[in-house]
DNA sequence: CTGAAAGCGCTAACAC
DNA sequence: GTGTTAGCGCTTTCAG
């Protein structure tokens, strides 16, 4: 008699060899309700005797909570925003007892959309989503999620009621344009990283994403206002693989009238310029100039540091974390479009053509 | 009559408005058993319309698979190791239909055995984890596990019968000091990130994990083989932390027979080295030489690049999946010890002393 | 080919 | 303070 236990033992196993009923096992284990101080103890010996581990699954059935939320992400893990941005929500997550299911979408809609209803399968109590496109989407739809909250980074969405996290990349992207014309820098190019484009091109996609829309304007914004004529600025929205980026930073630089500084809109595109400067001997901060979007230890460490818009992505993944948590646990909060402010640092990769207005290859003395 | 329903649609409103029964409804969503295709059509139908969606809490309970791994992982996403691997792990698991809930221990074993603990009550089919140390852990011992399938990565345990998957670092960091000797170097520093250690010593830790051990094996064979005298090596175990290794670099440095190449242990501790050269004007690849391991992006794209012992990161992401799911779904799989080859990928930041002698500070004419 | 019913492991009324 | 019991939503024998 006495069958070897099959599988892990449950409740019932721990409230026998207790000799308690179920009841009073799962009391003194979730330690609810009242029980004898004695008796709980007594049965959380037992259940750590034999080995007993909680099935949060049945539990989670039972409660309606499983204290899981999904990430839906553009796993792109080389981009130095999502990495960070990751790290930190597994952290705060785990500061406040929940898991994260990870998933990746590559930038595609499609696999965004199943990303989302696998997650709703597997019954999180909420999600953080970095949304692929800037249109409206129907797996983002109230009905669709039928409840289950969703906390926008990185990205808003037009025409959805939902919290989002963001940074101000419009005055961000605009205070670097206006270092770089406070250093001497007149002709510009801007290299912008667009999903879904193909090859590269100056046409503005007819949408982006808001990030990069706001790159968009505030860099626009600022060029105005420092009187940089449209003529002296190269945009190019370039798809985001390394051969098509360097391509377009060559071309950029062979140009008669070539920017004295480019300005890209992610790492990837940052990586292009590094590249294609390192193959022709340019110095940055000497030779060409460049700020990127997004601090990186390795931005920080090289000689010369590259000058950045710096997003503060931790606390995009905390605050997203807390909103987050917040809906779940008292849900009706209102919706926020929270904005946090970024900032430039300025290391040694612009070159001041005030100081020495030799180093513009334009220069006539 | 007829509340408005609570929640989301259950199988027996599909099966209500279907009309037919729970066990008919199950067998069309799951095409599983004899059903008639038309019945299974209409079934179908009815719950898309009522926007049914499998609740696989439930259905895991039932079945007793989540069809979910765990990854176990020392976050440091700053890491090129992890995040890389994080990313391949996710979309192999994604291809085989698991998802994957991950949890980050920052080397800490206190967290990494929480963290095993609680992928076993989430019932996760299996777990991938990066062991934070080299003792041998509990929590790891069968009987903890019961019977969920672990696999290792990036570090093996000893006393465990357990698969792992990892790179031969000795090779790798053997080829490295072959190639730096080969160009003509003949001292050595050597920057090992040891995770416990306190500040900078050259003394040896105690006990070290598996690849690190590797790579500290694979320096000294090659630094004996080449006839490197123990005086001509500096070995410092440092703390993963930028204040303390960048001391330590600049302490290597300002010796008296400073190395003319510095090998570091991982990124962390590159950076250093980038940091503390570029502090002092010392151009990489003529002043002060570097290897390090794992490959990335960024190192690539610097000028000069840097040399790398280049590790096959997303095969092991991918291999370790396999070998998971393969031991998940047909139980009593050989443990396996998996190897991969590393690859040197040379590239500027390691001088050539033989071709230009005199840019050995030492040299004497 | 379809239906009835048991039960996965847990918690939370509700009794006592 | 403790026990009894009814499900959470699903799959899967077992009958029919």
């Amino acid at each position: 008699m006495s069958q070897p236990k099959q599988g892990r033992p449950t409740i019932v196993d721990v409230a026998e060899k207790a000799g308690v009923s179920r009841a009073t096992a799962s009391r003194a284990l979730s330690s609810y309700g009242r029980i004898n101080a004695e008796t709980a103890r007594h049965v959380r010996e037992v259940a750590e005797s034999i080995g007993y581990v909680s099935n949060e699954l049945a539990r989670a059935m039972r409660v309606g909570k499983t204290k899981t939320i999904g990430l839906v992400i553009i796993a792109d893990f080389t981009n130095a925003f999502f990495d960070r941005v990751t790290k930190a929500i597994v952290d705060a997550a785990r500061g406040r007892g929940y898991q994260v299911l990870i998933t990746n979408t590559d930038e595609d809609i499609a696999a965004e959309r199943r990303a989302v209803e696998t997650l709703i399968e597997k019954r999180v109590d909420g999600m953080i989503v970095v949304p692929s496109t800037a249109v409206v989407h129907d797996h983002l739809e109230a009905k669709r999620l039928g409840g289950t909250p969703v906390v926008l980074i990185d990205r808003r969405l037009e025409g959805v009621r939902m919290t989002s996290v963001t940074t101000d990349d419009f005055i961000g992207t605009e205070e670097a344009v206006r270092h770089a014309v406070s250093l001497g820098h007149k002709r510009f190019g801007f290299l912008i990283a667009s999903a879904g484009v193909k090859g590269a091109s100056s046409d503005r996609p007819a949408v982006l994403i808001s990030s990069i829309e706001e790159r968009v304007n505030g860099f626009l914004n600022a060029a105005v206002e420092a009187g940089i004529k449209p003529k002296a600025q190269t945009w190019v929205y370039c798809e985001d693989s390394p051969s098509v980026s360097e391509a377009a930073v060559a071309k950029m630089l062979d140009a008669p009238k070539a920017p004295t500084i480019i300005m890209t809109s992610n790492n990837d595109m940052a990586l292009a310029v590094l590249k294609v400067a390192g193959n022709r001997q340019l110095v940055l901060g000497r030779d060409l100039s460049l700020i990127t979007v997004d601090d990186s230890q390795w931005l920080a460490a090289m000689s010369p540091g590259i000058t950045v818009v710096g997003r503060p992505v931790e606390q995009v993944g905390q605050i997203a974390v807390e909103k987050l948590l917040a809906e779940i646990e008292d849900p009706g909060q209102p919706a926020e479009k929270i904005v946090l402010p970024t900032e430039l640092i300025a290391r040694g990769s612009v070159a001041n053509l005030v100081l020495r207005p030799e180093l513009d290859p334009e220069y006539k003395e």
